[in-house]
DNA sequence: CTGAAAGCGCTTACAG
DNA sequence: CTGAAAGCGCTTACAG
């Protein structure tokens, strides 16, 4: 046979590091792995050939024999269209980067979910990663804590004992709001709530409470309305705090979807925005971008949020495998105010 | 110690779906890479053994065998958000199921686009995906030419010679959904242009067009408004529209986000929608089924068309690397008429 | 301390 | 259209 000389891409493996050395592949293999059982002449002559002749161990040859890919399930129920792909992009990005598999299941009634949490078990994922709204499902939860599976969850407002979690503080960005508001100049300031079912929901709302008690302002009963996080359940409240004698010169929705629905109320009832009244949201999900103002609101990196679910669940899996105890991190991520075009000082 | 069916970790392999389906292992690959040369009972029994079993393959054995890791640039400017996350997450789904590498680049303007390109090739990619707009830039189509590099447009009207696409048929969808107005009882039907830059705009308004006059009817001017893809163009366009004398039962927008605004715009006049406005849009975005009622629209499977540009590309590069002719390959998705509840039949 | 053998999961190249 | 064999680069498990 031909000999054929070194093309590119055809890289120098351990075999060409032992022969090199004059060793067997194994101390070549030993040297390289850093293992104590090696005499130190040999040690030496391979790491001066494995300098020479410039070698890279090949990680996919590496980790198919140790194979510790690592494989991560996400389990998610209903979540908005938009969030979940801006989600699922940071989680694919980084699976990807770091060479490890992504199993994705859905689940929609209590029955399926757990159907679907044995099929990611079945398919032997090391670890769980919940997307709100099941970052908060007790029956979720409880049930991956029982088969001891490494759990993420993400977005929730209550980060339970033994579960990771990646978050924004939402206190902090809806106090950050709601300064802005007072800060504009607004004091009759209209708010929306989200679904009481999600943690973050009582969160943003007490921080709104606290802070407009802070600038001395008891918010009247007529200047709050219950939302679901859907756009539906935004026309309905909008509609409702709009109606009343004593309108608000701003409304403060719990998230994105209400408020472009509070924008369209709005301009149904000829109110110029942000002229007239402003409206801001919450989640800088692609809808803030897509209506006309577009919506100031507060922005959750949720890519990046995907991104950090799979960095802590890799660190994780490797500290499950080597026998080390759980570290359960709770990584709270930054949000940012985005100003945009729905907020403006109050008409006078 | 109690013997467990399949650890953490212990995972599927190709084999197991081999066993399972009956078959031997080089069809059950040839099958997960989409290799045409497989009998269709074959293909079927595989794919449903994957399913079953949950196979995901281990992408360390595949790169250590082919060893070859394609890199596919991605070039966008300024697409919706939304629609950029549903595709994204199309393309790393597939390139991580496929090993292979995705570089993304934005651009801007004439001049950054160019850079953009460079930082691309720089990087060694070999071949470049182009989702809309910038699937239908003559600059940047020929720029990629000039430099042999292979090329998949996306989504656009206007498929070229020499470049590969990956789209659906506007024409028919448009038709389709022309149809559909006709068949609930319209035939005062406002449609809303999309911007004359993007090429899928004209197929959308010639079908329609068309449609209707094979219905034997003339679309009056007064019915017709110019829109540029955008919510704020489709507030306009709506108002335009609903403020003429003879007024539509029935307005087709040819995007989502125009058709949201329009709905926005029906509601500040009072007007429900469907009982007394139909409308209705194109693509089938988020925002569709964030609003309410949810838009009844053409959907465009996003996702699935962001993993059919990569296997197509990575189809491209092989025959590249394996020195075999550019294919060129055009592949037309299926789009759906998503009936949803912003349809009705007119009233009388 | 050192090495020969085997195999991780996959696909190429060949044969039918 | 289908499959048996071989081997990508590395390290585990065993034997000396």
């Amino acid at each position: 046979m031909p000999k054929r000389a070194r093309q590119a891409g055809n890289a120098v493996t351990i075999l060409d590091v032992a022969r090199h050395a004059g060793v067997s592949p194994m101390t070549a293999s030993r040297v390289i792995n850093d293992n104590p059982n090696v005499g130190e002449a040999m040690r030496e002559r391979v790491l001066a050939s494995v300098k020479t002749l410039g070698y890279r161990p090949n990680l996919a040859g590496r980790s198919l024999r140790t194979s510790s890919t690592a494989r991560i399930g996400v389990l998610y129920s209903n979540p908005s269209a938009a969030y979940l792909n801006q989600f699922m992009l940071g989680i694919l990005e980084q699976s990807s980067l770091s060479g490890s598999q992504v199993l994705i299941e859905k689940c929609s009634g209590i029955r399926s979910q757990r159907a679907a949490t044995q099929r990611l078990l079945d398919a032997g994922v090391d670890g769980v990663i919940l997307p709100p709204p099941l970052c908060d499902s007790a029956q979720t939860l409880q049930e991956l804590d029982e088969r001891q599976i490494p759990t993420i969850a993400v977005a929730t407002g209550a980060p339970q004992e033994g579960v990771g979690s990646v978050r924004i503080d939402d206190y902090q960005g809806a106090r950050a709001m709601t300064r802005y508001l007072l800060d504009l100049g607004h004091r009759d300031i209209g708010f929306i709530k989200g679904d009481p079912k999600h943690t973050p929901s009582a969160l943003r709302a007490a921080a709104f409470f606290d802070t407009m008690a802070e600038a001395g302002i008891q918010v009247p009963a007529e200047h709050v309305a219950q939302g679901m996080f859907t756009y539906r359940s935004g026309l309905a409240a909008a509609a409702e705090l709009l109606k009343r004698k004593r309108r608000p010169t701003a409304i403060f929705s719990s998230n994105d979807d209400m408020a472009a629905a509070t924008m369209a109320v709005a301009h149904g009832m000829g109110l110029r925005v942000p002229e007239e009244l402003t409206v801001v949201g919450f989640d800088d999900t692609p809808v803030a971008t897509t209506v006309w103002p577009e919506l100031t609101t507060i922005h959750q990196p949720v890519t990046a949020m995907g991104r950090t679910a799979v960095t802590l669940m890799l660190e994780e899996i490797r500290r499950n495998r080597s026998g080390r105890p759980k570290a359960q991190v709770h990584q709270v991520m930054k949000y940012t105010l985005v100003k945009r075009q729905s907020s403006a000082p109050p008409a006078r």
